[in-house]
DNA sequence: GGCCAGGACACCA
DNA sequence: TGGTGTCATGGC
């Protein structure tokens, strides 16, 4: 079978979607927040949690870590699993504020190797949160996968080596350069060109239908 | 009223 | 190692 690459399809997405404001954020502090806020939920309610948060404290890890559990958790409250996010927010500012000062700048002169092993080292923060933090707070050439990823990408007959987090990550980190701006873009377009998209569709076109689908998943 | 969303983890076999 | 339940809100 002969797949068109990587390559072609940022192309093919990039003529497609715009990428205005997709991770809107004021510092690298609150994309890390963004990036545990997100898990599993919509952006629409992480908005309106990040609002409350900056409307209420200083969006700092040491404010965080300061402010009283249960008045996190009200702030958050909009963007579900407000209980484990909010031990998961303070986990990641123990972290910053331990290891660098509470300061993004000085855990950006690590090799994203060891800040990932450490991110991955934090109670709620997996393969995806710590790619999350580490592509778009941080800056750092690491290509994020999601089950959209996996999704669209196995249904184009993509079969990475091993059919795990790494082997994905592997596999797009081997087909394409090693940019940081195209890695943040293709993550992103992959996202919203999902929301349009139906199994049965191929990647180049788009598709409202997402229920009563019978088409496999893998 | 059910489905889905920019995941991760504990628990079990 | 892989499958399943749990965490939870808000939009459609």
């Amino acid at each position: 079978m002969n797949l068109k690459s990587p390559k072609y399809h940022f192309k093919n997405l990039e003529t497609k979607y715009s990428l205005k404001d997709w991770w809107p954020a004021q510092s690298e502090f609150e994309i890390m927040v963004g990036a545990i806020l997100t898990q599993n939920t919509s952006w629409n309610n992480v908005e309106k949690a990040i609002t409350n948060l900056k409307g209420s404290i200083n969006l700092d890890p040491t404010s965080i870590l300061a402010a009283p559990h249960e008045f996190l958790e009200t702030l958050i409250h909009p963007s579900g699993y407000y209980k484990v996010k909010t031990r998961r927010l303070k986990a990641l500012c123990t972290l910053l504020v331990n290891e660098f000062d509470g300061s993004t700048s000085k855990m950006k002169q690590l090799p994203w190797r060891e800040i990932r092993a450490m991110l991955l080292g934090v109670n709620g923060i997996g393969p995806e949160t710590a790619d999350d933090i580490l592509l778009y707070a941080l800056h750092k050439p690491v290509f994020v996968i999601d089950q959209y990823t996996i999704r669209i990408f196995s249904r184009l007959g993509f079969n990475p080596s091993s059919d795990s987090y790494e082997g994905w990550q592997q596999f797009f980190m081997q087909s394409l350069p090693n940019d940081v701006d195209l890695f943040k873009n293709y993550h992103a377009l992959i996202i919203i060109h999902a929301k349009n998209l139906c199994r049965k569709t191929p990647i180049c076109e788009p598709c409202p239908l997402k229920k009563d689908c019978n088409y496999p998943n893998r």
